[in-house]
DNA sequence: ATGCAGGCATTCA
DNA sequence: TGAATGCCTGCA
């Protein structure tokens, strides 16, 4: 057990932002994170936050996954107070933060997540770890299934994961198993790269176009000026921001502003 | 029952 | 370059 007083961080908010599909409720309270092949379990009460981990898997996992380096306190103090909207998003979303989480998993999810509905990415994911990832326990004796590596999937015929229900995406998928499979595309050297240029090398990938590779920069490489932009997103710029968003003024964060109103979008009561 | 859900590739002007 | 169109599937 492992306890941390921290600021700015809701597990509940962060497990309903929509940036992991692998994180839930599994009791009043308390939550489940399957990551890569890591399983967790935490709780909060107000800033107390319950990790079962031990001190050393804090620190040299879950600390960074969770992004607790970030002051999420100092990124909400840059908005401009003039601003309502941002202002009001910021004020309901003050919980969420950006993951650091594995570049391979978020490829294949933001894959799956085009032109798809939140309750169906899920099962999807659900589908393919529970039939190509490694089944494992963790320490209190839970069993869950790691997500399936690259390899994995690499030998599948590209509409093999039609039976997992992902439709069209499959050869997305299956392609994008065999390339980083191949070597053909290096994972290690695109976490390297800057914002564009990794950005650029992940518009390669068959059916990665803007939206999934700014999804991809976010979630996996901590790339905080990725924008994505979807249909929610689009409106609220129609709406709110109809001379440009103040890309200048949030450059460095707009990843995180755009998180504050994506999880705004999703749960705000008005409109 | 059409339209759409956190798009993208392809085609055609 | 930019605008239209089909795509797996499920849900309202």
């Amino acid at each position: 057990m492992t306890e941390k007083i921290l600021e700015n961080f809701s597990i509940a908010q962060i497990c309903e932002s929509g940036q992991c599909f692998r994180m839930e409720e599994i009791q009043d309270g308390r939550y489940q994170v399957i990551a890569g092949d890591r399983y967790l379990e935490l709780e909060q009460q107000g800033n107390r936050v319950r990790f079962d981990c031990t001190e050393v898997e804090y620190r040299d996992f879950w600390r960074h996954y969770f992004d607790i380096e970030t002051d999420y306190g100092a990124v909400m103090a840059q908005i401009n107070p003039n601003d309502t909207y941002l202002t009001a998003a910021a004020q309901l979303a003050w919980g969420v933060r950006i993951l650091n989480q594995d570049l391979w998993e978020m490829i294949v999810t933001f894959l799956i997540s085009q032109q798809n509905n939140i309750v169906r990415i899920r099962r999807c994911i659900k589908n393919i770890c529970e039939t190509y990832g490694t089944a494992k326990t963790a320490s209190n004796g839970v069993c869950y299934y790691a997500f399936p590596t690259a390899q994995a999937l690499a030998g599948l015929e590209e509409d093999a994961l039609m039976a997992c229900n992902l439709g069209y995406r499959s050869k997305y998928v299956v392609r994008a198993a065999k390339a980083v499979s191949s070597g053909e595309v290096d994972l290690a050297w695109i976490s390297s790269l800057n914002y564009q240029k990794a950005r650029a090398e992940l518009l390669k990938l068959f059916g990665v176009g803007e939206k999934v590779a700014d999804c991809i920069c976010l979630f996996a490489l901590h790339h905080l000026d990725a924008f994505p932009v979807d249909t929610h997103i689009r409106q609220v710029m129609e709406q709110h921001y109809k001379r440009g968003f103040p890309n200048r003024r949030y450059k460095g964060i707009r990843g995180i502003m755009q998180q504050y109103i994506f999880y705004y979008e999703l749960h705000g009561s008005e409109k």
